[in-house]
DNA sequence: CTCCTCACG
DNA sequence: ACGTACGTGAGGAGA
């Protein structure tokens, strides 16, 4: 929202933003006499407009203290860079090729017919109408029917080719997105540069373009391969610190459920307590399943729960996910009053707030069609959370960037995803760093339960040890 | 250009 | 009855 009032382009006119979206993506040794005359000219402009907003908001703290103070950290951030081994990549590159080529053809084969597997409409068209795979019900909505990955996880109990499909997707995705596309963006150092977005997003996080490098692959084992082509620069070792479990903790902060914030205190596992609570299962005995089912609830309550939405993500009916949600309230008490006092005060102010006041508005908190209406509620939950996890990411960012100057150290910190830090760190300087980065993070402001951030260090973004 | 899909937190 | 989990960005298809 801040930021979205000082450069949004819905909120000047198009020609300003224009100037100020091509000068704010453009290497300033590349910008021409002209483009800047004109930048100038657009800083002039909105200046005193913006200004207005701002004040007008209540935004001037998190204005001074967070987001202007943290401008030039990000720009260090991305002349900085991220060194990654090409070679590493472009040999992925062939190895993946093959692979795509290979499943593509045996997808042919079973299905039976050739076509742009590419093509969610062909395939749509393939596996429903010629080979006569059950439609989804709820899916037949569209122009076409869909066929995301959910949908042909159901498909797969039928038949072979739709895992064969997802198998083709996550190839081709990651050949494209990264393996392929990272090492032509890389300098002569192999470093990649990115472009951090400080005003395009809803809740005050940032976002990250030309290369996005807030996305890269974490969660399969092949994905992982693409993170140890980030590698150290010479000398140096990577560091990595991440937030564990930061919205939550927020949750707990913010509504003072004593239930939630004694297990924060004492440390227990969160998601296996909310498992005890919700399913009745006592932690002992408890399985993997169980627990993961859990972290689907703990997740639920940070977006802004719905029976809808719970039963989508544990393939459970709306009925039974309205029960756990229920049972998820009757123990954790505190967190409902906390819901239901910030959905009352959005309704009457049609807008919420961070912990340090970044606004957005919820105009849609009002609305007479319930499903937008819905969307707005959660969105009143959620953003809270997300955006004061945000605004003490940046916090910690700031004073570490500070820290490490006064200190004259040389590590330097180049990447933020969201509630993860990255670091190159001399060898000399592995363990100074830490303690450092540790602390900023987890001493950033004073909660009633403690903040936690883990850090790891190695040679690449994959390996890391603690 | 929009839509679909899927990568991340 | 309806129908979405919150926040992003990028590549490919198809118009």
């Amino acid at each position: 929202m801040l930021y979205s009032y000082l450069i949004n382009p819905t909120h000047a006119s198009h020609r300003l933003s224009d100037v100020a979206a091509r000068f704010s993506d453009q290497p300033l040794q590349e910008t021409g006499e002209r483009e800047l005359t004109e930048a100038a000219h657009a800083v002039e402009t909105l200046t005193p407009v913006l200004r207005d907003d701002v004040n007008a908001l209540n935004e001037r703290e998190v204005y001074e203290t967070i987001d202007l103070p943290l401008a030039p950290v990000l720009l260090r951030m991305e002349k900085e860079g991220v060194r990654i081994d090409s070679a590493v990549l472009n040999s992925m590159s062939v190895t993946l090729g093959a692979e795509i080529e290979r499943v593509g053809e045996e997808i042919f084969a079973r299905s039976g017919h050739r076509f742009n597997i590419q093509s969610p409409r062909q395939l749509g068209d393939v596996l429903f109408n010629k080979m006569g795979l059950p439609r989804p019900l709820k899916y037949g909505k569209g122009k076409v029917v869909s066929t995301a990955q959910d949908v042909l996880e159901e498909l797969a109990a039928h038949n072979e080719v739709p895992r064969m499909v997802l198998e083709y997707r996550q190839l081709a995705k990651l050949k494209s997105n990264y393996v392929d596309s990272l090492p032509l963006l890389a300098d002569a150092e192999g470093r990649v540069h990115t472009t951090f977005n400080q005003v395009g997003t809803a809740t005050g996080r940032l976002s990250s373009t030309n290369p996005n490098l807030q996305n890269i692959p974490i969660r399969t084992e092949l994905g992982r391969e693409i993170r140890a082509a980030f590698i150290a620069a010479p000398g140096c070792q990577l560091l990595s610190a991440d937030y564990s479990q930061i919205e939550l903790r927020l949750m707990a902060h913010f509504s003072g459920d004593p239930l939630l914030t004694q297990a924060y205190k004492t440390g227990q596992d969160i998601h296996t307590l909310t498992a005890s609570e919700v399913f009745g299962v006592p932690a002992g005995q408890m399985s993997k399943e169980t627990r993961n089912r859990a972290k689907a609830v703990n997740f639920g309550i940070v977006y802004g729960i719905s029976p809808f939405g719970l039963a989508a993500q544990l393939g459970i009916d709306q009925h039974e996910a309205r029960l756990y949600i229920e049972t998820y309230f009757e123990r954790y008490k505190g967190v409902r009053a906390f819901i239901d006092r910030l959905l009352d005060e959005t309704r009457r102010e049609q807008r919420v707030k961070t912990m340090f006041g970044r606004v957005r508005p919820i105009p849609d908190i009002q609305s007479r069609n319930a499903n937008l209406r819905g969307f707005a509620e959660r969105t009143a939950v959620n953003t809270p959370l997300q955006g004061t996890a945000a605004d003490l990411i940046k916090l910690a960012m700031i004073r570490i960037d500070t820290k490490l100057a006064d200190r004259k150290l040389q590590s330097r910190m180049t990447l933020q995803v969201h509630d993860e830090l990255l670091f190159d760190v001399p060898h000399a300087e592995v363990d100074e760093v830490r303690e450092l980065v540790q602390s900023e993070l987890e001493h950033v402001i004073e909660l009633n339960v403690p903040l936690v951030a883990d850090v790891g260090v190695g040679a690449n973004w994959r390996d890391l040890k603690s």
